[in-house]
DNA sequence: CTATAGTAATTGCCTGAGCAATTATCTGCA
DNA sequence: TGCAGATAATTGCTCAGGCAATTACTATAG
């Protein structure tokens, strides 16, 4: 793609401004300790998720999003959950859901079951090759998220940032 | 696509199992703490992510990544930063860069400029369009910002939380 | 000074995910 | 009953972003 370059930079960015206020600073907005705390959110997560993601993929050719797809439906009753449930638990559109099952039924780790009592609606259920491969994986993926996110913190510091983290947000 | 369907599933799921345990349940390698833990951090985000970013797009037609570019340039030396340090500092891959700020060019929110020192480095520098559509767009997003995080806590709680988050992890 | 290794940024290619529209089915109300 | 509106899931379309390869330039070792 052609690319129009307005000017050139002479120096390091470094060189510019030094002798007072730089340019118009924005108005502060947030105070500095709402600031860092919602940036040290956005990069904390950001951080541990690439490497996790990456991780999981390295050791278990599995993507997070898959992982977590099978870890719910190993958790539910009946190894089953309907799209709309699992995509709720997930945190991911119903379009994205029925997509990932898509891949996951290619693969065999997962087959769909047609609901009986609402024609609608679909289960994915989770195969024994599915559990068989959530179970290869999660050894690795446990110690990834231990090593990550876990070990910063002592078991108290642990139920702090728990109940933080679970405070629920208006719903407008 | 022809989807493959195994079997048909009875009743709703709630009605399977009841009499006992259901399935051998996972050998569980997270205590409940820990796994509480973990899992809000991961809902907080992704909750907190996806309705800032719809707030932002529609009150500034801006996506999340695109504010977050614009405002790493107000705060910058000269409102300018190479394109690698601006992937650091956003989080994004280099590659994931130069098209972001490839669209922002496009829009006439960020140019870019050669870097004297360094023949294959580059700028990318705000506009003035930029600036304004920064600042115009800010004051909305911050309120979003508390609303959907930071209104959850109190000064010292937020004092806690940034600390916690931003510990460090390993390098390897 | 030259060759070799390293770094900045870009591009090709591909995948994953969201929105809006669609289809099939269900529910409630006249 | 039968129709209007909601709901489950899927599909078409589009786009953002990652990896690996590429290009251009810089730094270093001999």
């Amino acid at each position: 793609m052609e690319r129009h370059i307005d000017a050139e930079s002479r120096g390091r960015p470094e060189d510019a401004g030094l002798a007072g206020v730089p340019e118009a600073a924005l108005t502060s907005l947030l105070d500095p300790a709402e600031l860092r705390a919602w940036r040290a959110f956005l990069t904390r997560h950001a951080r541990v998720a690439r490497r996790l993601e990456g991780d999981l993929i390295a050791r278990s050719n599995l993507p997070l999003a898959e992982y977590d797809v099978l870890f719910q439906l190993a958790l539910a009753e009946g190894r089953r959950l309907r799209m709309n449930e699992l995509a709720d638990r997930v945190l991911l559109s119903r379009a994205g859901m029925t997509r990932l099952v898509d891949r996951l039924a290619a693969d065999g780790l997962v087959s769909r079951a047609k609901c009986a009592s609402d024609a609608r609606g679909y289960f994915a259920v989770l195969t024994a090759g599915g559990l068989a491969r959530l179970e290869a994986a999660r050894p690795g993926h446990i110690a990834a998220v231990r090593r990550f996110f876990l070990d910063s913190y002592t078991a108290p510091e642990l139920e702090t940032l728990a109940e933080f983290l679970e405070r629920s947000q208006p719903l407008d």
